[in-house]
DNA sequence: ATCCTCCCCTAC
DNA sequence: TAAGGTAGGGGAGGAT
């Protein structure tokens, strides 16, 4: 008998890599459904590029496509070059700009249609710099450029009403025209020509979000993570600028060499961007470094006191409210209850300004200042605290080359936000062969360098301890927290730090007593659940202990999408109200579209002033102390059409009949969403194995408890528990798979079965990944990132049907399962040795599907591998195929406790 | 029991 | 003045 590694040579990759990267691509074609439509049209738009600037018609995602098609290009982010597409811009945006390239989208359309680049000129938006912004407001509001949907048929009253409202073309903005329409003609007209002011204001939407740091951190964190799966698409998996690294690493320590950290089966990394706002704020203001410095709207200036504003009564409403949430956890806490509005200073004081503090220098912070704190309180602790203002380009900048920049290193990253994120540092710190802490100097120096911004790292065997690591690192320093010091380390942790863990919670755990991880550990886990339900209990049992049940997710699949505005809202009818409604519901089209999804199920989400509040509120525009209300409807197909999404909202809004003028926030949120490109039905079984019961049992806690344990080998030792339950009855078939009859395709089985469900739990399926992982530890060598190079696709991502939890980790490839049907057979007839890294790559690839539930279409994968390989009648192919069954059926009893059933074994 | 809806909580 | 967004996880409790 030959060795196995002669058998299946390490490094023979290369021929069949190229062979599978031509197959793959031929296969690409043939599934990309939309190779048609990007075929190109003209040169129209030769060296022409575009940026689109808000919400326009056509909307952005047909504009790229537009140029695409005539030789043009379209850029997600502005550069110097672009010539800005845009209907409408906020006004305070106007002001920084320069106007001489903001173009109408007809500029690009009339082109088409005359089939010749026509002068942008003509189409400017502005057509002077010097003068007030001059929209046309009618040309927005015309019905030619809105979908109508007059011919909707709807039977409630309500709806009917709703799509009256809706396609009614006297709208606010058309009013603000009429200059029969006299009362507020003049004050309103000012308004347009200076700032939105609320949301009554046409401009309203795109000023507020212009300005609104939670609404860019927000859009950056999810650019950043779909960055990332972009990366991850298009990446070659080669990183030659690991070679640098690894020079500029032995630079500064000669000897640096990885010592594997035996306890860990990973290194995860978590990086963090010190006082990410304040940081990049400085890069240009050397001069205010080393001082308390905050990140904020407010420049100083004193509030104006504004007429019915009575801030104690909010403040004792905020603070009452508390009371009642704490009271139900522990009778004592009554008086000493810290809140937001704490140390705020009367309108026009010194201390009174509510403006909110984005980030804070280490300086303040030293003071007492903390991120989100007003500004008011913040000067209470802090006098001498000195404001900058907010650069929003300057963030995404920074984020940019710190994400490239470890983009180069790896893609085995898990974006957290713009300024965070977590990284799978197990193979390149192998391959780099360099001591944990020297890559960490090495690479925050980088960092550094490039960004002008500091930032912490924190190393550890799982996300948990990564992160915390960080915590302790800050601010700008590194740390690595080996397996022996976990223990030691975790015991001292305040239970406030642990990721999860906010003010509830904490509040809870403090009426119990505890207020650090190592006194937590006290209690069991039966009590921890009774406390905080079944998943935070066990997710809080397992952190104090410094054990993380949660794997990095590098893939993310968007499960809801919406747009709310809590600041602002002052409608004095209905219409106004309704006018909005209509704006937002274009806004939440738009990011649909952005992210090619529909939606079946429509939210709307209200804040309506409280009973006992003042009609005016405290902090200028904002919403003051409310009642939150939320409705939804669940419709019958999915969709993204503003329209439809509109008459809905409205419709709700009718329903819950609320009185405009009480309204202080709005928000629309679309769920149940699908991926619009390709809305396959599932196969029949994978339906069935979801949604039918198929085991009764529920999760059992030692399941998870075990598994974790395997996870962190190092705690095990303290606290052993055996793993055993995980693998019992190895022999038991699964009542669905193992039922006599024969292995056709998945959709003819009919699913009459009834018993066995799997484990619903997610965590379950995470942790038993990362056991699988171990398990079937192949060598997970760059050969098997390279044929991820030619498997990933694009396309695969939108397949996914996006309601589906188990389809949220992909697994190691993102490969359609008919394209590694075909993969498959390409390999069977290659007619070459097989090679080990593919084998692994195979059967990891079928072990993420059972891992997935996805078992239809793996028990046909494997049944034509099968076939195919009897065909072959080839020792060695029986032998790849009884290696890869085997890891596949460790895989099954792992996660179902049961081996997959095939005819003839 | 399990599913669905309406929340609440947390994070950035 | 001020720009209090957004997504995901999960619990409570009623409907089935």
């Amino acid at each position: 008998m030959r060795r196995r590694d002669e058998k299946f040579p390490e490094n023979g990759f290369e021929a069949w890599g190229g062979y599978m990267h031509a197959k793959v691509s031929k296969l690409k074609e043939q599934f990309s459904s939309k190779a048609a439509a990007e075929i190109r049209v003209s040169n129209i738009f030769n060296g022409i590029s575009i940026f689109v600037n808000g919400f326009t018609i056509p909307s952005a995602d047909e504009l790229k496509e537009l140029m695409v098609q005539h030789g043009g290009v379209y850029h997600t982010y502005q550069t110097n070059d672009d010539f800005i597409i845009a209907s409408n811009l906020p006004d305070t945006k106007v002001k920084n700009m320069s106007l001489s390239k903001v173009v109408k989208p007809e500029w690009i359309t009339d082109s088409i249609k005359c089939n010749c680049l026509l002068d942008y000129n003509i189409y400017l938006l502005y057509s002077n710099k010097r003068t007030q912004p001059k929209l046309n407001f009618n040309r927005l509001n015309k019905t030619e450029s809105t979908p109508n949907f007059e011919n909707d048929n709807t039977t409630v009253y309500e709806e009917s009403k709703a799509n009256a409202i809706i396609s009614d073309e006297n709208t606010n903005n058309n009013q603000l025209l009429d200059t029969n329409h006299k009362p507020n003609k003049l004050q309103q007209e000012t308004k347009q020509c200076n700032i939105a002011k609320t949301a009554v204001d046409p401009n309203f939407i795109s000023e507020f979000y212009n300005n609104s740091r939670l609404h860019h951190i927000s859009q950056l964190g999810a650019s950043f993570k779909q960055y990332i799966n972009d990366l991850r698409d298009e990446s070659n998996y080669l990183f030659p600028a690991r070679v640098h690294l690894s020079e500029k690493i032995r630079f500064i320590n000669k000897q640096s060499t990885y010592s594997i950290n035996f306890e860990y089966n990973k290194i995860i990394m978590h990086i963090d961007m010190d006082c990410f706002f304040v940081s990049v704020g400085l890069r240009s203001r050397s001069d205010l470094k080393g001082k308390p410095i905050a990140v904020t709207h407010s420049k100083g200036g004193q509030s104006q006191k504004r007429p019915g504003v009575d801030r104690n009564v909010e403040f004792n409403l905020y603070k009452q409210r508390q009371a009642a949430k704490w009271s139900k956890v522990s009778e004592t806490s009554e008086n000493n209850i810290e809140t937001r509005v704490d140390n705020i200073g009367d309108e026009g004081d010194k201390f009174g300004s509510m403006s909110e503090i984005a980030s804070c220098s280490y300086e303040a912070r030293e003071k007492g200042v903390k991120n989100g704190m007003f500004m008011g309180a913040a000067l209470r602790l802090c006098p001498d605290l000195q404001t900058i203002p907010y650069d929003f380009d300057g963030y995404k900048e920074v984020a940019y080359t710190l994400y490239n920049t470890i983009a180069q290193y790896t893609l085995d990253i898990e974006a957290v936000s713009c300024d965070e994120m977590y990284v799978d540092c197990t193979t390149l710190l192998k391959d780099l062969n360099v001591d944990v802490v020297d890559f960490a100097t090495v690479l925050r120096e980088e960092i550094k360098e490039k960004t002008g911004c500091p930032c912490s790292t924190g190393f550890g065997g799982n996300r948990l301890q990564a992160r915390l690591a960080t915590k302790k690192a800050k601010p700008n320093g590194q740390f690595f927290l080996t397996s022996d010091l976990v223990e030691d380390f975790i015991f001292n942790i305040s239970l406030k730090d642990l990721p999860g863990v906010g003010r509830q919670i904490s509040q809870k755990l403090e009426s119990l007593g505890h207020y650090t991880c190592g006194s937590l550990q006290q209690l069991t886990l039966a009590h921890l659940q009774k406390y905080l339900g079944n998943k935070i209990g066990l997710q809080l049992f397992n952190q104090c202990r410094g054990r993380d049940l949660n794997s990095l997710t590098f893939h993310v699949v968007r499960k809801s999408v919406s747009a709310e505005v809590n600041y602002g809202i002052r409608f004095e009818n209905n219409e106004q109200c309704y006018n909005f409604i209509k704006q937002l519901s274009a806004e939440v089209h738009s990011r649909m579209e952005q992210f090619k999804v529909v939606g079946k199920c429509i939210t709307l989400k209200l804040m309506v002033r409280a009973k006992d509040a003042p009609v005016e509120t405290a902090k200028f525009m904002g919403h003051g102390y409310c009642d939150v209300i939320n409705k939804s409807v669940s419709l019958t197909s999915p969709t993204s059409d503003p329209q439809i999404i509109a008459k809905e909202i409205v419709s709700l809004c009718m329903k819950l009949n609320i009185d405009p003028r009480e309204m202080r926030g709005i928000g629309i949120q679309i769920t149940k969403l699908e991926s619009v490109n390709n809305r396959q039905t599932k196969g029949s079984l994978s339906k069935f194995i979801v949604s039918e019961k198929i085991n009764n049992k529920p999760v059992k806690k030692e399941d998870l408890m075990s598994i974790n344990d395997m996870q962190n080998s190092h705690i095990a030792k303290t606290n052993p528990v055996t793993p055993k339950k995980v693998f019992q009855s190895p022999n038991m078939r699964s009542p669905i798979l193992s039922s006599k009859r024969s292995p056709t395709i998945g959709p003819k089985r009919s699913p009459s079965r009834k018993r066995g469900r799997p484990p619903k739990s997610l965590k379950l399926e995470q942790s038993t990944k990362s056991v699988m992982d171990k398990f079937l530890q192949g060598n997970s060598s760059n050969t098997i990132l390279q044929a991820k190079v030619s498997m990933e696709k694009k396309e695969i991502k939108q397949e996914t049907v996006i309601e589906t939890p188990a389809k949220k980790e992909k697994g190691l490839l993102g490969l359609h399962w008919e394209q590694t049907r075909e993969l498959l057979r390409a390999w069977l007839d290659s007619n070459q040795t097989p090679k080990l890294c593919d084998i692994n790559m195979i059967s990891d690839y079928m072990c993420d599907m059972v891992i997935n539930k996805n078992i239809d279409k793996l028990y046909i994968l494997i049944n034509f591998f099968r076939r195919r390989v009897t065909e072959l009648n080839d020792e060695i192919w029986s032998e790849v195929q009884n290696c890869i069954l085997e890891k596949v059926q460790n895989t099954m009893i792992a996660v179902y406790g049961k081996k997959l059933w095939f005819e003839s074994n």
